[in-house]
DNA sequence: GTTACATTACTGACCAGTCAGTCAGTTAAT
DNA sequence: ATTAACTGACTGACTGGTCAGTAATGTAAC
């Protein structure tokens, strides 16, 4: 990458392709497709509007390329991961969704949720991909991890696809909302995702479990309950602290109203 | 509407608005606000595009329009059955969030969240509308529903923000859905949105209970658990199975898939 | 009842501005 | 000198918004 082996024009050549990428991606994100001008996306890459051309022979295969390559991306690392089962089958779940999350929420990929959410239905062709290529290796992973679950007795014999999407769907919905609601200023942010996203899983993960044996779902936000297994790996972003979240200080709503 | 009372022209008139606002909601949630032209709007409602202009100044004004329409029904509804509490705080909250979903998803309201989702960042002032007069209000409906059952000692100390999320987020996720991923073919769809509601509200319901009862979460979807508060009120579309579904002909997945 | 005039919901051609995509030309490496 | 990477002025098509005009309706006079 840092070799110079050959000219600055050749690096260049080799990086443009993914620079356009980002740039593309961030913006399509922000003003959505329609609204984007090519010629921002250039801009914004640090080239000119025929350079675009020269890598992308049109829009929407910008947009298509863009989609893909946050995808693939993640499929690879998702298929990686699913290699090497360890400890109970509640145990991996939460570790996976807690990967999950800290590699998807923060990082451009989250961004390609809202892109698919808003321009999926104009590009038929997407939907297909998306759906191949991620919804259903998804489910099939997740799925049968419940399952084999379900299997060994040690969760309820639950409808399995539904409590994929009870894991999944607000892990999602939380990536479309930063991207949304959440860019328009700080006051719009649901509360900390970190709080909710512990306190859900727990809430579901323990609703599933046949034998909810120790402390057995939740704890009021000060207690580690169940929580250890995030932020148990590798985490490029927001990885410092590990335990003892104290609801981080931003948005604490802390009372809840009462009626 | 047939009383020939006055002109026909006069009658028009006072239908103009709802129909463009009907016909531009369709359009935007279909296409985008940007993609969407304006003269695509006026022919589906069935007049020129000089005519729009007499109703609403701009395409942005529409746009406004369009959302601030279909939510302030809604938040008048949700005034008005937030009044009337009887039976336990799960009942009530099982109740409330059932008829939201009957009344919201399988209504145009659905797509106002696709909407907001896709359009939010470019119109700020939508944004504050909507945090200030949907979320705002339904996080203290829900959230005061929550901490009196958790005053009552009927649900556990949870955080309560979070779990407003936790029952609140996937709901609006499959509004988002259908109009996405959801409209590209029925192949794309989730599973029968009904099944996936049930038994995430038993799971989450069930995972706030301080003392889960009789039984306990969810059942091998055949049997009706703790779901006969679903599908209780006068419910305009898909009301007419109660129990008894097997998981759909749909995408049945049936078994998961061991490793 | 019919004619003439007034009102108004509605129309669609038009304009100014915008954008995706092109291509002849410039710059830098070999 | 040759080639490859890159540029940006240009074009053809399209769209938001305007406005002069049309026709349907109401009404007043006879």
């Amino acid at each position: 990458m840092n070799l110079p082996a050959h000219s600055v024009r050749q690096r260049r050549k080799q990086a443009r392709p993914q620079e356009l990428l980002d740039a593309a991606l961030e913006l399509f994100v922000e003003k959505g497709f329609a609204a984007t001008r090519i010629e921002e996306v250039a801009d914004r890459a640090g080239v000119s509007k025929g350079t675009l051309y020269l890598y992308y022979p049109s829009k929407e295969e910008l947009l298509k390329a863009v989609i893909r390559e946050h995808l693939t991306n993640r499929i690879q690392a998702a298929i990686a991961e699913a290699g090497q089962h360890t400890g109970s089958h509640a145990d991996l779940l939460r570790k996976l969704m807690a990967n999950w999350w800290l590699r998807v929420y923060n990082s451009p990929a989250a961004g390609v949720f809202k892109l698919i959410v808003t321009e999926v239905r104009g590009f038929p062709d997407i939907a297909d991909y998306y759906i191949r290529e991620v919804v259903r290796p998804n489910q099939q992973l997740i799925g049968s991890l419940l399952q084999g679950g379900i299997d060994a007795g040690e969760f309820r014999p639950v409808d399995v696809d539904a409590a994929v999407h009870s894991l999944v769907l607000p892990m999602v919905m939380l990536c479309v909302h930063k991207h949304s609601l959440g860019a328009c200023g700080p006051m719009h942010s649901l509360m900390a995702p970190e709080v909710f996203v512990r306190q859900h899983m727990a809430l579901v993960v323990g609703g599933l479990l046949a034998h909810p044996a120790h402390a057995p779902v939740t704890a009021p936000v000060s207690a580690p309950a169940t929580a250890p297994a995030i932020a148990a790996s590798p985490a490029p972003a927001a990885g410092s602290r590990q335990r003892r979240q104290p609801t981080q200080p931003t948005a604490a709503r802390s009372g809840g109203k009462r009626k």
